[in-house]
DNA sequence: ATAGGGTTAG
């Protein structure tokens, strides 16, 4: 029995201890985890067979379904197909190398599909209309777009692209892959059959370039015709689309319509809604979730691990971990880094260094960059400077921007400017242009009073044209999600949303509040520097969510970057000041904020 | 005989 069997007999094993399943659905379930065993088996007697009874001579028929079904059984079995192929007394035809570009397409080789292709028309063959979907699906997955351009001329040339609704719905997937969604979008109105599938790849099209609202806009023109069918696909595209909005009404709605709709809750759609909880700050309702829910696989796990980490709720991440490890379920690299962060964003120095230890022996996972970036950032956060770099230096791994800049980021808390110097410059050496090494040193030489130097590192980056990433916050209203920039003036309800900045202000100033100008990084006046922090996207955001929301119910908020030590003890103490819980998701974690104090303990 | 859309972190 080969590993991936182990695996899923293994799991088989575990899915019968938590479940208590009844026999029947034992049975299935055997029938399931063995099926690829006996499969290839089973098949290559077939082919035993047809070589002792001469078929592969006479029977062309059979020949094609029997590569066939060898290439779509497992990509382990694709040289196989291809030998038979190889070895046929005839030429192959047209449904032979289809079933094997199809194969490829489906592997963790696309790229092979081409050369398929390629070899078919050499010898003499035209593709059909079968064809170009497998190929299609493989030039999705490519990172040189142009060979599925080459192939969108030939389907216009071969006169496919107006006739065949399958051809144009995986063109539309393939221009969405290639982030040319604007091209798929024209492509989709040009369609004459639009059927559930050609919706669904056109909103996935939209949510794998991170057009969320786009692909929830598109949705909802889905539903209001009444010529389609919304499917459990259709949903997971807008789920996923929710999960990165924290738009949390929206998400609730389709959970709703699930139930209501009597939707199959399968395995995805399920991981995909724990999810969504979890990323709107929901965490309780998405281990509700996560327990009820039967069907579970690493990625459920994992999700559900994730949130608890992003919470901040090391203990509950820990336990879940080592449960699922009960199991018998191994955790993957993406599970290890989860838990890795929790540990930082708790501060669980010793239990982080063990689990990084033990990943290769206990867990079979090569610590790859991201779980060192976890601990240099445990450390760093702990205040353990020399230990991280120390990690740094030792690691077998080329530290790259991301591990230095999470070292950076410990020593401008720590104010360790020496070490932050060092950092910045190793930064700058692997990456230029990063803004945020050189505002670190610009700081570093002013703080010094080295005004030369500050000169030069703000006039090297107005040459390079290097600004900070504009900070931006969404903001769910009515189903409707508003993003805001920082600074910006033209959003809706310009005039309120600056009255209730003005309110927040005088509160703040009543309370004692001093503005953390440090982190303001522009060469003006501490003034000014008051009034850029004023205007940061999340207290844009949160003043037009205490406008325009019920008193005392809770605002939501995701921004892009992480927030800032200004804005985070305005958040806190507006949850006082107006008695609303305000849940804050930053790029690395979760704020809850409420009766003027955070959920991370000031800990981030 | 064969087809298009399907989850995981930063």
């Amino acid at each position: 029995m080969c590993c991936a069997q182990q695996d899923m007999l293994r799991r088989f094993l575990v899915v019968r201890i938590c479940e208590n399943l009844d026999s029947k659905n034992v049975f299935i379930l055997k029938k399931r985890c063995f099926s690829s065993f006996s499969n290839i088996k089973h098949l290559k007697r077939i082919h035993a067979k047809y070589i002792r009874n001469g078929s592969i001579e006479e029977d062309i028929l059979a020949i094609g379904k029997l590569v066939a079904d060898i290439s779509i059984s497992s990509p382990s079995n694709l040289n196989y197909a291809r030998s038979i192929v190889a070895h046929l007394p005839y030429r192959p035809n047209v449904f032979m190398w289809n079933s094997l570009i199809r194969g490829y397409a489906q592997s963790a080789m696309p790229e092979e599909a081409i050369p398929l292709y390629c070899e078919m028309i050499k010898q003499g063959l035209l593709p059909n209309n079968y064809t170009f979907p497998f190929v299609l699906k493989a030039c999705a997955q490519l990172s040189p777009t142009y060979v599925g351009l080459v192939f969108h001329g030939t389907i216009i040339k071969r006169g496919f692209e107006d006739c065949d609704p399958f051809i144009q719905t995986s063109l539309v997937y393939f221009y969405a892959s290639c982030g040319f969604i604007d091209s798929a979008r024209q492509l989709f109105d040009r369609c004459s059959v639009r059927d559930t599938t050609s919706w669904n790849a056109l909103i996935k099209g939209y949510v794998k370039v991170g057009r969320y609202i786009d692909a929830i806009r598109v949705f909802r023109i889905m539903q209001d015709r009444r010529d389609v069918e919304v499917d459990e696909i259709t949903l997971l595209g807008v789920v996923l689309a929710c999960s990165q909005l924290g738009a949390l009404d929206m998400g609730r709605w389709v959970h709703t319509y699930i139930d209501k709709n009597h939707v199959n809750l399968n395995r995805n759609l399920g991981t995909a809604l724990i999810d969504m909880y979890a990323r709107c700050g929901c965490i309780d309702i998405a281990l509700d979730l996560f327990r009820r829910q039967s069907e579970k696989d690493v990625r459920t796990w994992s999700v559900m691990i994730g949130g608890l980490a992003a919470h901040g709720l090391a203990k509950e991440a820990l336990n879940l971990f080592f449960e699922m490890q009960q199991f018998r379920l191994s955790p993957d690299s993406v599970i290890l880094t989860h838990v890795l962060s929790a540990c930082s964003h708790a501060g669980m120095v010793t239990v982080g260094l063990k689990i990084l230890n033990e990943m290769s022996e206990v867990h079979n996972v090569e610590p790859k960059i991201e779980h060192y970036g976890c601990i240099v950032d445990l450390l760093g956060r702990a205040g353990h400077l020399e230990e991280a770099l120390d990690i740094i230096r030792r690691t077998p791994l080329k530290p790259d921007v991301v591990l230095w800049g999470a070292l950076l980021v410990a020593c401008r808390a720590y104010k360790n400017v020496e070490m932050g110097e060092t950092v910045a410059r190793e930064m700058l050496k692997l990456d230029p242009h990063h803004c945020g090494a050189h505002v670190f040193l610009s700081n570093v030489y002013a703080s010094t009073g080295r005004w030369d130097a500050v000169d030069q590192v703000r006039h090297s980056m107005k040459e390079q044209g290097i600004k900070k990433a504009p900070g931006s916050s969404l903001i769910e209203l009515d189903g409707d999600v508003y993003e805001f920039i920082a600074g910006d003036e033209r959003h809706p309800q310009s005039t309120q949303i600056n009255l209730m900045l003005d309110e927040i202000a005088r509160l703040m100033k009543l309370e004692g509040h001093v503005s953390a100008t440090r982190e303001v990084a522009l060469d003006i006046d501490d003034e000014e520097k008051e009034r850029a922090l004023y205007r940061h996207s999340e207290k844009l955001a949160v003043a037009f969510g205490l406008i325009n929301t019920r008193q005392g119910s809770p605002i939501r908020i995701v921004k892009n970057l992480r927030v800032c030590e200004d804005c985070h003890s305005v958040m806190k103490l507006i949850s006082k000041a107006f008695n609303r819980l305000i849940v804050i998701r930053d790029r690395s974690r979760f704020h809850h904020f409420k009766d003027g104090l955070c959920s991370c303990r000031d800990y981030w």
